[in-house]
DNA sequence: CCCCAGTCCTGCGGGC
DNA sequence: TGCCCGCAGGACTGGG
């Protein structure tokens, strides 16, 4: 399930590849179907060997290697892609090598025990073509309350719905759509056409804090351990979840009604009745402007464990 | 245009 | 104990 935070987690884990040169790629076929790789694995070799690789970035939930010609090979992990530098969780479902040479790690790897995950290598006119025009919306670790408003607040959608929209925000998965509206104190099922612009705002608010919080905690590993850094390391921010994944647990923040899980659009979303009225509250405003004013304050000093995370290239 | 249901894929856990 | 079915949710497609 990498989102956001675990797809940032992952960039960072491999910037130390910035500055090799791609010594060779292996497209791996296991005993299971093989990943989408573009194009097919001849080309893709001739295409990226000899490059030097001059940033990593990220685009939504996808990690971005610039190369020096001017491509970008992007990684679209899906549910369960890792981008790797270390040993991978289970050598079975490695589905990429790429062999590296100069100084820093010696191949970089992609794994993806599901196989819904695909690796594309595009000139730069396609990446912007795919990835920058308007099929993809504004980061969310960047996007402004305006910005959020403007894109979603004429929509009829159910608000959780919406926000797993790439095409509106970029980033925001099942899981964190979850953990973002318990924190702003909005119920998953309100349509975006029926919130307030102080429900926007508080939404704004949450989707930073939470996904700087999970970038800052390294991610999600759930019950079934898939998600890794790229050192193959769990995260940590599970064990700081408000809802996702407790039903019928007692709510962190209201410590009296118990997390309930629905279904919107056949996935599932968990929240809070007593946190997340159906209409706004008060109470749920003044939390969100006081939690604004912390992680606004948070940002610059905000330095996670090395290595440490570069500006990405757009 | 906007929105939704169906599809892909594998591992795991519940039910019998 | 073993088998089967349903579920997990990224992005995409086809259709209303």
């Amino acid at each position: 399930m990498p989102e956001l935070p675990e797809v940032e987690t992952m960039r960072r884990g491999v910037l130390p590849v910035v500055g090799c040169r791609v010594a060779g790629v292996e497209v791996l076929r296991g005993t299971h179907k093989p990943i989408g790789v573009w194009p097919r694995p001849a080309a893709l070799a001739r295409r990226v060997t000899g490059q030097r690789i001059v940033d990593v970035g990220r685009v939504g939930k996808r990690v971005v290697l610039a190369l020096e010609c001017g491509d970008r090979w992007v990684f679209e992990p899906r549910m369960t892609g890792l981008v790797l530098l270390a040993a991978p969780p289970n050598w079975e479902h490695l589905r990429l090598r790429v062999r590296l040479s100069g100084r820093g790690p010696k191949e970089l790897l992609y794994w993806d025990r599901r196989g819904l995950g695909l690796v594309r290598l595009c000139s730069a006119a396609e990446f912007a073509r795919r990835y920058l025009s308007g099929t993809l919306g504004p980061d969310a670790l960047e996007i402004t309350d305006d910005q959020l408003r403007e894109r979603l607040g004429g929509s009829r959608r159910e608000v959780k719905v919406a926000l797993l929209d790439q095409a509106a925000v970029a980033g925001i998965g099942n899981l964190y759509a979850a953990e973002i509206l318990h924190l702003a104190a909005v119920h998953p099922q309100r349509r975006c056409c029926e919130l307030t612009l102080g429900q926007w705002r508080a939404i704004g608010a949450a989707v930073r804090h939470v996904l700087q919080e999970a970038i800052r905690y390294e991610g999600s590993t759930l019950s079934d351990g898939t998600y890794r850094n790229a050192l193959n390391e769990a995260g940590g921010y599970q064990n700081h979840h408000r809802v996702y994944d407790r039903e019928g647990q007692t709510c962190v923040h209201c410590g009296r009604d118990t997390v309930r899980r629905i279904v919107q659009a056949q996935r599932s979303t968990f929240f809070c009745p007593t946190c997340q009225p159906r209409r706004g509250s008060a109470a749920g405003a003044a939390k969100i402007a006081a939690l604004a004013a912390t992680s606004a304050g948070r940002r610059k000093s905000d330095k996670p464990r090395p290595p440490t995370g570069k500006t990405k290239s757009r």
